[in-house]
RNA sequence: GCCCCCAUCGUCUAGAGGCCUAGGACACCACCCUUUCAAGGUGGAGAUCGCGGGUUCGAAUCCCGCUGGGGGUACCA
């Protein structure tokens, strides 16, 4: 193959989601290509009318799109190429490669049953490939549309180069006679992917190993023809995380663009997916151009491996935490809080306030987000005049009292009233000395602070949304607190008396 | 059932005959940091390299068998 421009396609089906599995396909595909200067081509195989989902191809788009894995040529289309096959498989008829086969799916399904109840291997029994010409005739006067078969040989093995397998030898009297060209005019992935591969100058076979057990039907389907063989290279399926079987849609979110919708990075997908059945040594993490300098097909792990959720989102939360700028994740942020219509258009526009304003908000938050999508319940509170209503009880933090817990928030808003709030330290300062007067921990005090400020528990630090809260929220939501406390002591004082 | 593929910590993997008292990452546990939650730091537990035979002075690495797992067995891809 040295000389020869590397072409390499992925081939999905039109019935459904892109999902992981046929991402990675797509991924290791596309990283040989770009590795060796190559074409990386896109085909859509939708030859069966019945399997066939509306809107499927442009969520493959979006899909691949979304991952940054660009074709050079194509979409192509197998539903707009069907003059090309019947060609083909006239073609193998004429040179007695191929012949119709005027079975029935009924009669079809009969000979298997049979068989099975026999306790033989099931199989369609080659009536057609041995019609006399009367025979012949006497079908097609009952007007009956012929599928096309192609001619196995009876005997012999066939061998397939794979090149993560080394060859595999197949028993050709284990195989059957496949259909090729279907009655209904269309044709079957075992010629139509055959003779596009060859007609688009693909060089190096990339797909499922599921299509394994059929790759002797490929090789001589090729050889009939009197073509080159390409190089196969059957890429390992993933598994379910518990690797019970293929991991599919039962298995929890498992389509690119659910993930697209979850808020995760499609710069850590793909980081992820390529770890998945391929290294390079002991790092982890890679960025594109680096995936594409150090690719290799050579280094795939032919055994199947299992998909796992945690370390997708471990690896989220790393490239949100570690790897891109604010500025980044302040714009893929946006969509997430414009969604939610917590910010306004305006905040598209990097130089509008309320964008800088989403910015000091992100700031706070580049270290405890694991997905996009989660800004919105980790931030909202910065968007809204008050806080989310909460229970009085939470300002309460054990071991202290309602009515201590009251003092120290009028005290609290007396300091802030006059702090300077740009001034993280000074104000953990003021209010660490506060604490120290009340007989009470740090912690013991801030805590009512920040559920007073926030709403919850759980919050960046409390002098940082301190000052991007700003005073006149927090004194706002301060008093809030103290009245929500008021009626609280009151109404415990009432339950004791 | 038959055919094919695969086989290192729970998971993803490093390892291409001596560098392995088998390394890294996720998850898990402990401690540190600490105003919550994260992030971060340190340490720990975790694999007699599925089992049994060979080959070799020497095997996780090569060969054979077994077992286990996965895939296929359509006028679906």
């Amino acid at each position: 193959m040295t000389g020869t421009r590397v072409r390499v396609r992925f081939a999905p089906s039109p019935t459904g989601d892109l999902h992981v599995g046929g991402a990675r396909s797509a991924l290791f595909t596309w990283l040989f290509a770009r590795h060796h200067g190559g074409d990386f081509i896109l085909r859509i195989e939708d030859t069966d009318r019945r399997r066939y989902v509306e809107g499927s191809v442009e969520g493959i788009l979006e899909s691949l799109r979304w991952l940054g894995l660009e074709w050079d040529e194509g979409p192509y289309f197998q539903s707009e190429r069907l003059a090309i096959y019947r060609e083909h498989a006239e073609r193998l008829v004429a040179q007695g490669d191929a012949y119709p086969c005027y079975c029935t799916p009924e009669r079809l399904e009969q000979v298997r049953n049979e068989q099975r109840a026999r306790g033989e291997p099931p199989g369609y029994d080659r009536r057609c490939r041995h019609l006399s010409p009367d025979e012949r005739a006497a079908f097609e006067a009952q007007g009956l549309t012929p599928a096309i078969r192609f001619k196995m040989p009876e005997s012999g093995t066939t061998v397939v180069p794979d090149l993560l397998r080394g060859h595999i030898t197949f028993e050709n009297r284990l195989l059957e006679d496949p259909v090729i060209l279907k009655s209904d005019g269309f044709p079957t992935y075992h010629l139509a992917a055959m003779v596009d591969d060859h007609l688009m100058g693909i060089t190096h076979v990339t797909r499922g190993e599921e299509w394994l057990p059929s790759a002797p039907l490929h090789v001589r389907i090729i050889q009939a023809f009197g073509w080159d063989l390409p190089v196969f290279v059957h890429l390992p399926v993933i598994l379910r995380p518990d690797g019970k079987g293929k991991l599919s849609k039962r298995d929890g979110a498992v389509g690119v663009l659910e993930y697209k919708k979850a808020g995760y990075l499609p710069e850590a997908l793909v980081n992820y997916l390529a770890l998945l059945g391929w290294s390079a040594g002991d790092r982890e993490i890679f960025s594109r151009e680096e995936l594409i300098r150090l690719f290799s097909l050579e280094d795939i792990n032919p055994s199947p491996a299992r998909f796992s959720f945690d370390k997708l989102a471990w690896m989220n939360q790393y490239y949100i935490n570690h790897i891109i700028s604010l500025d980044d994740l302040t714009i893929r942020c946006i969509p997430f809080l414009r969604a939610a219509g917590l910010v306004s258009a305006a905040a598209e526009d990097p130089a509008s306030p309320e964008h800088a304003y989403v910015r000091s908000v992100v700031a706070l938050l580049k270290d405890r987000l694991k997905t996009l999508a989660e800004v919105v319940e980790l931030t909202s509170f910065f968007f809204t005049e008050g806080t989310e209503d909460y229970p009085a009880e939470l300002l309460v933090p054990k071991k202290t009292e309602p009515a201590l817990v009251l003092e120290a928030l009028d005290r609290t808003r007396a300091i802030l009233e006059t702090a300077d709030f740009a001034d993280e330290a000074g104000m953990e300062a003021a209010l660490r000395a506060l604490a120290e007067q009340l007989g009470l921990k740090a912690g013991q005090l801030f805590m009512p602070i920040r559920v007073a400020v926030t709403g919850r528990t759980v919050s960046p630090g409390l002098f940082e949304t301190l000052r991007v809260v700003g005073r006149t929220r927090t004194l706002a939501r301060l008093d809030v607190a103290r009245a929500k406390l008021r009626a609280y002591v009151a109404q415990q004082a009432a339950a004791a008396g």
